[in-house]
DNA sequence: CCGCAATCGTCCTCCTCGGACGGTCCGGCC
DNA sequence: GGCCGGACCGTCCGAGGAGGACGATTGCGG
């Protein structure tokens, strides 16, 4: 109910966590966020502590804390909390989404370097795709194999899916057949 | 060959754009950028202003400013910028790309909203991938199809296979068939 | 009762973000 | 030839993000 502060992504990680939780310390924030959404929307720990801090000036948030050594913050969300998310959910997404991948900017500027380069990129991003696809694979297998049995599971398969393209496009480069990939893609879809 | 500054991926677009194109002025880089790296490395244009002359501190580009009326800043690259830069195409990229995408958080929290906002998000994602699509369709066409034939449009292929997947996705989820997507990726992998 | 490791919280500094603003240049028009 | 509008180009600034360093708390094993 006070000032109208500037609503960020981080924000809405933040009110959305409380909303599925309950009430949460920064610390349980962490950790839920660590094995979630964490891993498509990466933001370092210390947000988890200020930024609950701005929501509750802005009233979206209400603060206990606790007496004891530690002194923990426990957070709720207010009723103008609960709404702000919502017309955040509700409100069209115009934007598209960012992508940062340092090593597609190597292979941008690969005609700076070797080859070798390459190859060396390439196979590094093979390996590094196949771990995270077997984690998100594992989790898939322990949550619920049916896709909507779990609506938290949803962006696991956008987060798969994107995986497996990356992989494919590290493969055909390695392989030295991008061509094939477009084949691929012409003709499958 | 001044103090050892932190170079993050800004600073390598900025020697790697110098590197490609010869010397250049903040805005040569800031359209450069625009139609290439820019559409998978987002970054304000400001920071082409000023990330050349941290460079230039660190003795990695020469800067030579215009008389005239605009005073102009050309930008060159140093022995040692392009061996920085060599250095980091060189060495092994162990980390793995973050995502950021605003509907991807809303997908997650959907809980909180309702099955009509998913549809929304999801038929406003279909549209904007499909336009990003035809974007990098036409370049491949303008440019050549051959993925080969330069160098710097080798991350397009990257870029498409991703924006092919994120578009089943959306489409999937549009037509409440998740399981369909699965079954298409075990099948054809 | 002590020490050590895991848990938890804060701080600090540099960088990023992105928009606002203000100059400069060029062509068309009086 | 001067002026005027729009495109081109550069700088600044305030808020927030990144991420590592550090310090305090707690519980457990000896």
């Amino acid at each position: 109910m006070t000032a109208a502060v500037r609503l960020s992504p981080t924000s809405y990680v933040v009110l959305g966590m409380i909303s599925l939780r309950g009430p949460s310390t920064p610390y349980d924030l962490k950790r839920a966020v660590g094995h979630s959404v964490g891993y498509f929307w990466h933001f370092p720990h210390a947000q988890l502590y200020s930024e609950p801090e701005r929501l509750t000036a802005a009233g979206l948030l209400t603060c206990e804390t606790e007496v004891a050594g530690r002194r923990r913050k426990t957070y709720s969300i207010t009723p103008a909390g609960t709404e702000a998310l919502e017309n955040w959910i509700a409100e069209p997404s115009d934007s598209h989404f960012q992508m940062r991948d340092p090593a597609e900017l190597k292979l941008f500027f690969n005609e700076v370097g070797t080859p070798d380069d390459v190859a060396r990129l390439a196979k590094g991003q093979i390996e590094r795709h196949e771990e995270r696809i077997a984690l998100y694979e594992g989790m898939v297998e322990r949550f619920g194999p049916e896709p909507t049995d779990n609506p938290r599971l949803i962006t696991l398969e956008l987060g798969l899916e994107v995986e497996y393209a990356t992989l494919r496009f590290w493969r055909a480069l390695a392989a030295g057949d991008l061509a094939e990939l477009r084949r691929r893609r012409t003709g499958a879809s």
